[in-house]
Parts: C-alpha cells; sequence; structure tokens
DNA sequence: AGCACGCCGACT
DNA sequence: GTCGGCGTGCTC
C-alpha cells in the first residue's frame, strides 16, 4: 500500500511538529491535489488535518511516503497565495505550522480526533467488575451499560483522567469494550434549503417568457399556463395556484424556495408535491447564503467633499496604490477629522483599480457600527468576518471572499488572515487598540501582521488612529512609516475643555470617588436638560471584600486574585475565571461575619448616583449589564432619546459611540491604570482619556470634562489633559529609550505555567538559566512570578526576553522552542509570548 | 499533541 | 514474577 511516491505534496499537519510532512495522493480519489486543499493525513496510529502546500520538494528520503487518508471539501479551501504568510508568522512567533494554519483557518473542513467507547457483545456488569473491579467508582459505568456506549464528549471527560483512563484501557484489553477511534467531522456545511425549480413543458414555457417583456414593467413577462393543460391535463385548482406562484415568485435561474412559498401560501406542500410528480418541478438543495446584512435596506451612502487635509492623505494613498507597491502609512487624525471617509474613498480607489481591500476594526462593536458605513457605500460587494457571527455565517462569507464575489472584507484581527486575492489596500483602524493583539492560543499582533501581509502582497497599509501606539508613531518619525495627518476636526467643534481635579484634597483616598466640582457640574447639566457620562474601569459593586477584624481579603478559590462583590447578582465573583460564591461568608482567616464590600465599582457608582440625583434617570453599561444585547441596544437608544440623563459605564462605553446631547463626561479614577505593572502604562492610560473625552461636546454644546486623579501631575494624566499626542510621544519616547523597552528593543515573555506551583518555579529557572547560557546580546528578567500569579488552578512564572537584537532574540527562542521538553517537565507548559502586550 | 516503547519500584 | 509509574522519542 504504501510505495515510493509518484506525485508527493507537502503538508502542514495540525500536530506541533517542526517541519511539514510529505504524502502521496490517497489511494482512490483525484490524482492530482491543488495547494490549499485540506485533506485528512494519517499520522502515527491517528489521522489529523493536514493542509496542502503544494508538490513536495523531490529528495532522497530516509522515511516511507505513506498516502493521504481523503481530500476534504471539494474546493481548495484557502488561496496558497498566503502561504508564505503562514509560513513567516510560524518562524516569527515560534508556532509550529499546522497551528499557525489551524488558528488562521478555523472554519476549515477539518476534523478533531473523537472516540467511542462501546460495549462489546457478550459484555455484562459481571464480566467488567471480574475483569476490573476498580471500575465501580467510575461514574461513567451506569451509563455505558445502559446506552451500550459513551458518545465522543464522555471519552474526551473520562480521559482527562489518568486512573479513570486506566481502567478504560484495561477493559478494553480484556475485550470487554472496544475504543472505536472514530472521527468525528466539525467543519461546519454551508447550509442548504429545498427550492423548486422548473421542469419539463414549465421550463420550456418561462423559458419563451423570459425572451419577452411584459409592456408596462421590466420584469419578463409571465407564461401563459392555460397552454399547459395540454401537456399536463386536469391540473387541480390547489396546483394551478401553486404553478402561478411559482412563475411570479421565480427569477432567474427559476427557482423557488419553500420558504419563499411560505411566505405568500403557508400551505403550498401538497400542492407542491403533486406537481413534482408531474414533472413540472424539481426539488435540489440549494446553499443559503446567510447575508448578515438581511432585513437592512441601506442606502448607497456617496462619497463626502474632503477638506485639504483629507485631500492630502487619499493623494498619498493613490500614488502608492497606483503604484502598486508596499507602502506604510500612518493615518494620524483627532477624534472626528474625517479618517473614516479617507478610508472609504481609498477602498473606493482599489476596487476601481479591479482590486480587494481588507479593513479591521479593533472589536466586534467598533466592527458592526463601521459595518453600517462600509455597506452603505459599497453594498454586495462587502463581506464581514468575526467571531461574533455564526460559524455557518462566517464560512459562507469567507467561501465569498475566496471566490472573489466580495472585494471588501471588514473585520476584527482574525481577519487579517481572509482569502482575499489581489489585495489593493488594508486599512487597521484604531492600530493602537490592544485587541489586535490575541493572548491565546497563537498570540500574534493582528496590526503587525496586516502591515506583513500588505508587504507579501505589494499594497498600501493604513494605520489609523488619534492616539497612535508609541512603536507606530516612532516608526512615522524615523521614515519606516509615511506619516499622513489630519489635525482638523470635519466639524468645527473644539475639542471639550478638561479639567483635573486632584483627589488627595478631596479627602482620605478611598472614600470619596465623587468631588465637590464633578457633583456641581453635574447639577448644572442637569439643569440644562444635558446628558452626563461617567466611567469607571471597574465592574461590580465592591472591588474587594476585606474583614473588618483581621484585614484579610477573600480570594477566588481557583486563582490568586480578590473577589469582587456583585450585589445585584448576590455573588462573589472571580473576574478572571468565573468562580462564583455566596456574598453571606465568614472570614475564612478568622471566622468573624464582619466581612464588608471595599473599592466601588460601577454598580455601587449607579447607586450612589441615583441617591444624589434622585430624579435624574440613571443607567449603567458594563460588561455584567448588557450580556442581554438587547437590553444593551435598548439602554443606548434611550441615552441617544435623551430618557436617560447620567450613563455610567467602563470603557466600553467609551468606543465610538455618538451622543450629541452629551455636555459632562467625568472619568472618576483616571489613574487606575498607572498602578499595573506595564511599560506601556502611560501611552494606555492617554489613549484612554483621549478617547473618553472625545464623548464630550459631540453635538453644537460646547463639552466639559473632568478627570478626577490622584496624580494630576503623572505626565500622561497632565498631556491628556492638554490632548498633546506630540509631548506624550517626546517624554515617553525618552523613558522606553532609556530602559531599552520598545521601540528601542524587542521582547519576547516566556510563559511558563502549570498546576503544580514548585515545578513551574523550578521549570521558570531552568528556562531562565538556559536563557542566559544560550542567549547572546539578550538581558533575561526573572523569572519571576506573574502579577496575577495563579489563575484557574495554574500558577505562573514569567522570563522576560529583551534585545536590540532581534536576530539574536529569535535564535534564542529557536533553540527554547528546540529544548521545550527537555526543559518542561509533564504537566508544565512554557508559552513563548513574542512582542508581549500584557505581562499579567 | 498523542502514542509507543522502555526502564525502574511495589504489589498479588 | 507483573503492573503501572512516567521519561524519551517519533510521527511523512
Amino acid at each position: 500500500m504504501e510505495s515510493a511516491c509518484t506525485a508527493c505534496y507537502e503538508v502542514a499537519v495540525d500536530a506541533p511538529l517542526p517541519h511539514t510532512l510529505t504524502y502521496a495522493a490517497p489511494v482512490e480519489g483525484p490524482a492530482e491535489i491543488p495547494a490549499g486543499s485540506v485533506v485528512r493525513a494519517p499520522l502515527g496510529r491517528r489521522q489529523v488535518t493536514g493542509y496542502v502546500l503544494g508538490p513536495a520538494v523531490q529528495e532522497v528520503r530516509a522515511f516511507t511516503v505513506r498516502p493521504l487518508a481523503e481530500v476534504l471539501g471539494d474546493a481548495p479551501f484557502f488561496p496558497p497565495a498566503l502561504i508564505p504568510f503562514y509560513r513567516w508568522i510560524s518562524g516569527y512567533y515560534h508556532i509550529p505550522l499546522g497551528e499557525v494554519m489551524r488558528t488562521a483557518l478555523p472554519l476549515a473542513p477539518g476534523l478533531r480526533t473523537s472516540r467511542r467507547l462501546l460495549l462489546n457483545p457478550g459484555s455484562s456488569l459481571e464480566t467488567i467488575l471480574a475483569a476490573c473491579p476498580q471500575v465501580q467508582s467510575c461514574s461513567w459505568l451506569p451509563l455505558l451499560l445502559e446506552k451500550g456506549e459513551l458518545g465522543p464528549a464522555a471519552v474526551r471527560k473520562l480521559w482527562t483522567n489518568p486512573k479513570e483512563q486506566r481502567i478504560a484501557l484495561t477493559l478494553i484489553k480484556a475485550g470487554l469494550l472496544t475504543l472505536q477511534s472514530g472521527l468525528l467531522r466539525t467543519g461546519e456545511q454551508a447550509k442548504t434549503e429545498d427550492v423548486f425549480q422548473a421542469q419539463g413543458t414549465l421550463a420550456e414555457l418561462l423559458a419563451q417568457a423570459q425572451c419577452q417583456t411584459a409592456p408596462d414593467s421590466d420584469r419578463p413577462a409571465l407564461p401563459d399556463l392555460s397552454s399547459l393543460e395540454t401537456t399536463v391535463p386536469h391540473l387541480r385548482k390547489a396546483e394551478r395556484r401553486a404553478l402561478e406562484l411559482f412563475c411570479q415568485l421565480a427569477g432567474d435561474p427559476a427557482e423557488v424556495s419553500r420558504a419563499q412559498f411560505r411566505q405568500v401560501w403557508p400551505a403550498y406542500a401538497p400542492a407542491c408535491k403533486s406537481l413534482v410528480k408531474r414533472g413540472l418541478l424539481g426539488l435540489r438543495q440549494r446553499a443559503v447564503f446567510r447575508d448578515p446584512f438581511a432585513g437592512l435596506d441601506r442606502p448607497k451612502s456617496a462619497a463626502l467633499p474632503l477638506n485639504p487635509a483629507q485631500t492630502r492623505a487619499l493623494n498619498a494613498i493613490r500614488t502608492a496604490l497606483l503604484a502598486r507597491t508596499f507602502a506604510p502609512f500612518l493615518l494620524f487624525g483627532v477624534t472626528g477629522s474625517g479618517k473614516t471617509e479617507v478610508y472609504l474613498q481609498a477602498i473606493a480607489l482599489a476596487l476601481d483599480q479591479g482590486q480587494s481591500a481588507l479593513l479591521l476594526a479593533p472589536e466586534i462593536a467598533l466592527a458592526a457600527q463601521l459595518e453600517a458605513v462600509v455597506h452603505a457605500r459599497f453594498g454586495d460587494q462587502v463581506a464581514v468576518l468575526h467571531s461574533g457571527m455564526s460559524k455557518g455565517e462566517r464560512l459562507d462569507q469567507w467561501q465569498q471572499v475566496l471566490h472573489g464575489k466580495a472585494k471588501v472584507v471588514l473585520g476584527a484581527r482574525s481577519a487579517v488572515f481572509a482569502p482575499l486575492s489581489n489585495l489593493g489596500l488594508i486599512i487597521v483602524d484604531e492600530e493602537h487598540e490592544s485587541s489586535y493583539k490575541q493572548e491565546e492560543g497563537l498570540p500574534y499582533q493582528g496590526r503587525d501582521l496586516a502591515v506583513l501581509r500588505a508587504q507579501q502582497a505589494g499594497c498600501p497599509v493604513i494605520l489609523g488612529s488619534a492616539t497612535p501606539s508609541l512603536v507606530s508613531y516612532h516608526h512615522a518619525m524615523s521614515g519606516k512609516y509615511r506619516l499622513l495627518e489630519l489635525p482638523e476636526r470635519v466639524n468645527p467643534h473644539p475639542l471639550p475643555q478638561v479639567t483635573l481635579v486632584d483627589m488627595k484634597q478631596e479627602g482620605p483616598s478611598g472614600v470619596r470617588l465623587f468631588s465637590g466640582q464633578l457633583l456641581t457640574a453635574m447639577q448644572d447639566t442637569l439643569d440644562q436638560g444635558l446628558q452626563t457620562l461617567l466611567f469607571l474601569n471597574r465592574r461590580g459593586f465592591a472591588s474587594f471584600m476585606q474583614c473588618q477584624d483581621c484585614g484579610h481579603v477573600l480570594e477566588c478559590r481557583h486563582c490568586r486574585v480578590s473577589l469582587t462583590l456583585h450585589r445585584a447578582q448576590k455573588r462573589l465573583l472571580c473576574h478572571y475565571c468565573g468562580f462564583q460564591e455566596r456574598p453571606e461568608i465568614l472570614c475564612p482567616a478568622c471566622g468573624s461575619q464582619r466581612v464588608q464590600g471595599r473599592g466601588s465599582g460601577t454598580e455601587r457608582i449607579e447607586e450612589d448616583i441615583a441617591a444624589f440625583f434622585p430624579k435624574a434617570r440613571v443607567a449603567r453599561v458594563d460588561s455584567d449589564s448588557s450580556q442581554n444585547r438587547r437590553h444593551l441596544l435598548a439602554l443606548l437608544s434611550a441615552m441617544r432619546d435623551r430618557e436617560i440623563y447620567i450613563l455610567i459605564g467602563t470603557q466600553m462605553i467609551a468606543k465610538g459611540l455618538h451622543f450629541p446631547h452629551v455636555a459632562l463626561v467625568g472619568v472618576l479614577w483616571a489613574d487606575a491604570g498607572l498602578s499595573l505593572p506595564d511599560f506601556r502604562a502611560g501611552e494606555r492610560v492617554f489613549a484612554q482619556l483621549e478617547q473618553v473625552t472625545g464623548r464630550a461636546g459631540r453635538g453644537d454644546i460646547p463639552g466639559r470634562v473632568f478627570i478626577q486623579t490622584s496624580q494630576p501631575e503623572h505626565y500622561a494624566i497632565r498631556l491628556a489633559q492638554r490632548h498633546d499626542y506630540a509631548a506624550l510621544y517626546t517624554e515617553e519616547r525618552a523613558l522606553r529609550a532609556e530602559l531599552a523597552y520598545p521601540p528601542f528593543s524587542r521582547l519576547v515573555n516566556l510563559r511558563i505555567s502549570g498546576r503544580d506551583a514548585s515545578a513551574v518555579e523550578s521549570t521558570a529557572e531552568a528556562v531562565a538559566a538556559f536563557a542566559r547560557q544560550e542567549g547572546r546580546e539578550t538581558v533575561v528578567l526573572g523569572p519571576a512570578p506573574a502579577p496575577l500569579v495563579k489563575i484557574r488552578d495554574r500558577t505562573r512564572w514569567q522570563v522576560l526576553l529583551k534585545s536590540r537584537n532581534l536576530n539574536a532574540l529569535h535564535s534564542l527562542c529557536a533553540g527554547l522552542a528546540a529544548q521545550r521538553s527537555r526543559l518542561c517537565p509533564a504537566g508544565v507548559t512554557m508559552q513563548l509570548d513574542v512582542d508581549p502586550e500584557s505581562m499579567l
């Protein structure tokens, strides 16, 4: 069966292997497999998903080439042009190529190994107990006996417990059970629907009618059904009605779905059935394109006139676009300066060139807002890709893009992998947002990958922001990126006046959350019938629970994190693992009953504000209150309609929302982010304050902003008051240069974690020692426990690598990845976080 | 990652 | 003597 290959393929398999593998074509099936195909490949004694990269390079081989098991799907699933992109990511982030591709192609018609455990005929409780008495303690035994098998989910759970796994294997060896290593296809199939199509005489009649146009409309004439009677006699009344409806509803091709029929005639089914029998109608399955814009009749919007700065920016982009070369731009424009219009017109230019365009937004909520605008401009050329959609919808959109039917893709960071060909332009909106960085799984930076993709595609890329990331702005200053500035707001409303309130002078910290100044301003605003927004980046009622007698702070049982009191839900909640506990709890340290909530969150603020302003309508928006999307939308529209006067929320409400009657914005605790152990804290706080500030005075009313802080002298807060990005850059740049942080160096964070705290610690020490020994021109910081040292019962340590020499850093990382199994004992994992954004 | 192979300690 | 712990190494 296994033979020297005639046609061999290079395949990346979904396993952590350092190299790609070579396979022959399947024994049965197509002789030639195009690059971009997804396959099932044998690997050892199991089968895994594989991605066909192309023909294998012929060489002398020391291994037997095995044939692929199956080609999945009937066409390539990813564009081969993206293979160098995947390879680069694999090399840069030190992730096996197969895993990169699994991340890039989450909807591929893949498979996950799944197992069923079957009870063999003749096995009984007695024989099982005789073979392995310990099985009595297994909770799955009754289910197995009752149903005769355990399904994939139950087996997966069983397999996580080594003892139970051992018991199951014993029973298998004894011949009482069978492990069916079946494969479960998890790839979503495109949704289909039944459609009726014209056949026989009806098809002929319709075809004739298509040629004639009805006198007073542009629709084709309806065929004369009476002539049917000659070939198909004795049409019943219902059948005649069904035919008439069919002719009216049918378009080109002549097809009508069950849903269409049902809409106009709920009892259509029997008549259609008999017409199928008579051979006038045929029934087939048609793929449904789930239109995310369905039901929205958005008028197409025309391009708006541009101001001089916008025109300059667009001209620069046009030149690069026409040259069809890689050109990175940083579009630096204050809030309201019209960046979006520049994006839209740049996209239109790319489309005019017959090219496609990719537009990335930092998160789903912002993508949804852009979606409305982009769809209004480009209609059904737009595809949307983000994780907020159902798998089926995303697969539909993927296919539309893959087959070139959609030429504009809008999405969150994972859309950087969209299968666009002939890419003419990439845009990254709000490029400074940290949500472009994926922290879980493959930790990639979507913005950086967008720049790389543009480089490989040979097209311009626009990074847009009102508060660019320091690194991007640095590149603009050094000439690596070209800076395009939009210094003026489109509507001539000045940026709001910002007042800093020193909370150190407002009484002991932690006692007061509202300064007198802010309360007075809120009262003024209410008196004028205008609205106030209050920001606090802390959910819940109390941020921690403390014993009044011994000072002990309650912690989550699974994380080294304090529990937050959520009073409405009557729960103590862990924000990191979701663990819940009842609030009526005795101090675990001393048994005291006097455990009290300390530190106010948004929920508490809402209550306090309602007490301060009993007549004003107050509402709160955070991830607790807005789990129900309808509720969130209702709140936002109530805000727009001025039914709510004071809105309290986390950063969530600072992004992209436009409320023209907000005259006052209050930031309750601006320095909250400054205490984080993060060298980017300064630029983050500045960006957040700028964004929040931009919510005030968007209509004709001049806005006011109060920033409450106990560090009014901190440069990020001081400069946010003046909206002075240039000064922030100068200040921050000097700090980074001094400490050799990015952009003056590159970082890799080695994250070591596991359930056994001491094994994690010793591994971290071994890893750090290895890095110190092997690293050239690299500073090794640590090992140190992570700031959040335990999450979900896993202890976390880290070792930070810092180097000015990218090559040296990467060869060290390659060494670490190669030695991973030697450095990490069982149960301890090491993740390489290249260019880390969060070191928590 | 899985999965097999192989080498040592504590049980019938 | 075997069972079962997990370190080591391979997968086209």
